[in-house]
DNA sequence: CCGATAATTTAGTCTTACCTAAATTATTAT
DNA sequence: ATAATAATTTAGGTAAGACTAAATTATCGG
């Protein structure tokens, strides 16, 4: 029953620099500074005060940018955890579109008690994924795994079924919903474009032609093809 | 589409001015300070500060106490409709008792956006009272107009509904929820205590002997002695 | 290797919202 | 009416979290 133990300015910190950092390289002062809409000068400042914090959030050395430690990457799932819980809460029983849940969630995951938390996720049947597709950390806070390729990697003939738009763009996630091109949908890759990237996929008896700064956004589970 | 004009502190302070000042008489700095636990020196400072704020959302004279200006009101009741929609909707959609509500809507009132609140509300079908019987603002930030009394005004005879438990106190509301002594419940006074101005009322076919530390937070309508 | 450019950090300020200790003003009871 | 007491305010301080401007350090093309 600890409760209340980092501010909302640390816990988003600690989540961009989980997501910054998911590539394997530390997230650099001028990545977050962007994220967060903060200017680079005062993300130092408060990297330099979360480095050397009793138990250290986050590792943090001078022009190399900043990675978690196992604490602070704890303290990010658990943010992590409240936001995805939020948005599937907002969506499934109040009605907003996936479009609308961001910024709300993006207030109140701060603030919700860790029972409030079980309390949403026992009332949704403990999803595993948010409206967008992302996964939900665990109880526990572990992330689970997940094995997805970008629709952008996939070529003609290829089947898939989407998993994962990652985006915050409200207008393209209003886009995609008009399109239909939602998680558990499934598509197939009829044409290829090597100069401009574009992907032609067929998706029930329609045809989207898609450039790359769509395809890279949504993430999906490659069928296996059953030729041979 | 305006969207937070204050702080979680200023709301605080302008809740419990609101509530302090319903007697008729401005809030004093002592009881603010205890209600808001913080020291009467820093509730000086910021009420101060509220008083001088470009609209002022506060009406203060050194020595006089506090009241609020009709911004201050309108936002105070902005956050006190924010607070009980939150009660009635974690009450009625996630099995929150009366007595755990409170400390959650007391973060969450300051953070929700005015489409969250409209939601919630179109939701529960526009309630008009909390888990209490404390009443909600309405959209357009009205008080409705309340006619009740407080048990401890009646004697025997006297038959009434209970309508709203001003309580916060978690002990007393499990306690008053254990007795079945909760909104809605009809009741008869059949004996009063001068000295210790016990009541003893029957309730379906309890009896219950009541002291006026209890009796004094339970507010009733009176139903009319249909004898003449 | 070197200079230009880009990224990062330092230094110094500001605001909000608290605090403690001390001073002041009101109130109350003789 | 006054002295004690209680309430309130002032003064001065701290900590978080942001900002701007200036200095420093990396990196990269030639
Ligand atoms: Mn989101
Ligand atoms: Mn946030
Ligand atoms: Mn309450
Ligand atoms: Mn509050």
């Amino acid at each position: 029953m600890k409760e209340r133990t980092s501010t909302p300015s640390t816990q988003d910190y600690l989540k961009h620099i989980y997501e910054l950092t998911q590539n394997g390289r530390p997230a650099s002062t001028n990545d977050l500074a962007r994220e967060l809409d903060i200017k680079p000068a005062s993300v130092t400042g408060k990297i330099q005060k979360l480095a050397k914090d009793k138990p250290a959030l986050v590792e943090y050395q001078k022009h190399q940018g900043v990675s978690l430690t196992p604490s602070g990457k704890k303290a990010a799932l658990e943010v992590i955890r409240h936001h995805r819980l939020l948005e599937t809460w907002l969506v499934q029983t109040l009605g907003y579109s996936w479009d609308e849940v961001h910024a709300e969630a993006e207030r109140l995951e701060h603030v919700i008690s860790e029972d409030l938390e079980r309390r949403i996720a026992a009332a949704l049947g403990n999803p595993t994924r948010d409206p967008h597709g992302e996964l939900i950390p665990t109880d526990g806070l572990k992330m689970p795994n997940e094995d997805t390729t970008p629709l952008s990697a996939l070529r003609p003939n290829q089947n898939a079924t989407i998993r994962r738009v990652s985006a915050q763009d409200e207008n393209l996630l209003r886009h995609l919903n008009d399109l239909g091109l939602v998680p558990g949908v499934r598509l197939e890759i009829t044409d290829f474009s090597p100069f401009d990237n574009n992907l032609t996929i067929k998706c029930g008896t329609q045809y989207f032609v898609l450039g790359s700064n769509i395809t890279t956004k949504i993430f999906v589970e490659v069928v296996n093809s059953s030729r041979r």
